[in-house]
DNA sequence: ATCAGATCGTTTGCATACAATCTAATCTCT
DNA sequence: AGAGATTAGATTGTATGCAAACGATCTGAT
């Protein structure tokens, strides 16, 4: 019961952070027998990597057609954060309607707390991280913040989904990083206490409001300097 | 230009109708030699079949372990209203958003033309199909409505978002059609209504009240006949 | 010169074959 | 008899080879 993790995924993980770092532009095709050679496999592992970035929308495919780089997230830049905000406002508000439940002493349920605990330990890293600087690290700790959100909120659908954009939204973040990481990583700390409290509808407008400076700080960086 | 459909796709489709239809049972393991003889095809279109429906949610898989049916929606249908009333009010907001700009004359968009045609030729087919009773082409149908609010919404996230869940909707949705079919369907043309009138947040609310509606019968139907 | 149609090279799609891993039934030892 | 190691069988993961389809180029007629 080893549980090994097979190469096709392996190779995944660093197509997709390839994307996200730029060393396969926007549009750029992806043959797969290019890929097979770069990354020292066959294309089969390929091509099933291929499959699950169409399905994150990382990349597009068309039958006999090949692959290409999804365009620059930037395209659906409005349409990313709008769909963050409903959706992630709606996990945070079940998140501390179930927090409320677990500190009633209904059923207490470890998974919860084992998740709970991960979040405390991703702020701090965050912190640290912030402190030295070290900003390229940030986008994926803060994936993985509102992922634990997500997970608090006890729903695997909502996890799911939001697993479906998270490539694009880790991608869109980690372009304004350095400008809206250092402001944004303490509001993190408004919306875990909100969900503590057991504030539904407190948590959904803190989380709201968080991905809503997100958008607005994303737009300014794009007027500023635009790509 | 033939644009070839390929085989992978095609047997993925049969794969995720039989799912639907209960051929493979909930929690079943889905052995990939047994669909390549099931299916006639040899086990690679099948596996990158499988990828697919995973991503959408109708299969779970492990490396080196096998894939299985994903358990019956109803696990999780509170969820997946939920977020259908979030996703889906979005949609149907930024539709009638649209519709007004194309109303005034703004860029007349072909492609919105198009699928705002079809959306009639739907409706009248379903109001045929509903007259024969044939209640099990409705599941189809209704979700090619969806999916055509959702394209008039300009957005492909919202599109791509709303087909990863598309598969448990559907699935869903045949539970409980011949009840809440026929009382449905009638239904869509006050939204498509509100949308070509440009009303976008009374078109947000008629699809709201229209997922809660369906979600309302599911239950009671769960409630008399429990599974 | 332009456009329709055929042709060739490149790339993806699929099938077969083999290796790596899991699972469960058997065996061993206490 | 029961718990843990072991081994055999089954199943998934990967590599290689071949067929099908696409796209660009060339050809030839108008």
């Amino acid at each position: 019961m080893t549980n090994q993790t097979s190469s096709s995924v392996s190779v995944g993980a660093k197509i997709r952070h390839d994307i996200i770092k730029g060393v396969h532009p926007p549009g750029g095709k992806l043959r797969e027998a290019a890929l097979a050679k770069q990354y020292a496999v066959s294309r089969i592992p390929i091509r099933e990597a291929l499959r699950s970035l169409e399905a994150e929308g990382l990349v597009e495919s068309r039958p006999y057609s090949g692959s290409m780089v999804a365009p620059s997230p930037t395209e659906d830049a409005e349409d990313l954060f709008e769909i963050r905000i409903v959706l992630e406002s709606a996990t945070a508000k079940r998140a501390a309607k179930r927090a409320a439940q677990q500190s009633n002493g209904e059923a207490p349920d470890e998974r919860w707390r084992g998740t709970r605990k991960e979040i405390n330990e991703i702020l701090d890293v965050g912190d640290i991280v912030i402190g030295q600087e070290r900003y390229e690290d940030l986008a994926v700790l803060n994936m993985r913040f509102h992922f634990a959100i997500a997970e608090l909120s006890g729903s695997l659908s909502f996890v799911s989904l939001l697993r479906q954009i998270s490539g694009k939204i880790e991608w869109l973040y980690s372009l304004n990083v350095t400008r809206r990481g250092p402001q944004a990583w303490p509001e993190h700390r408004d919306i875990i206490a909100a969900i503590d409290a057991g504030q539904g509808s407190k948590a959904a407008e803190v989380m709201g409001q968080h991905v809503r400076r997100s958008r607005d700080s994303y737009f300014a960086m794009m007027a500023e300097k635009p790509a």
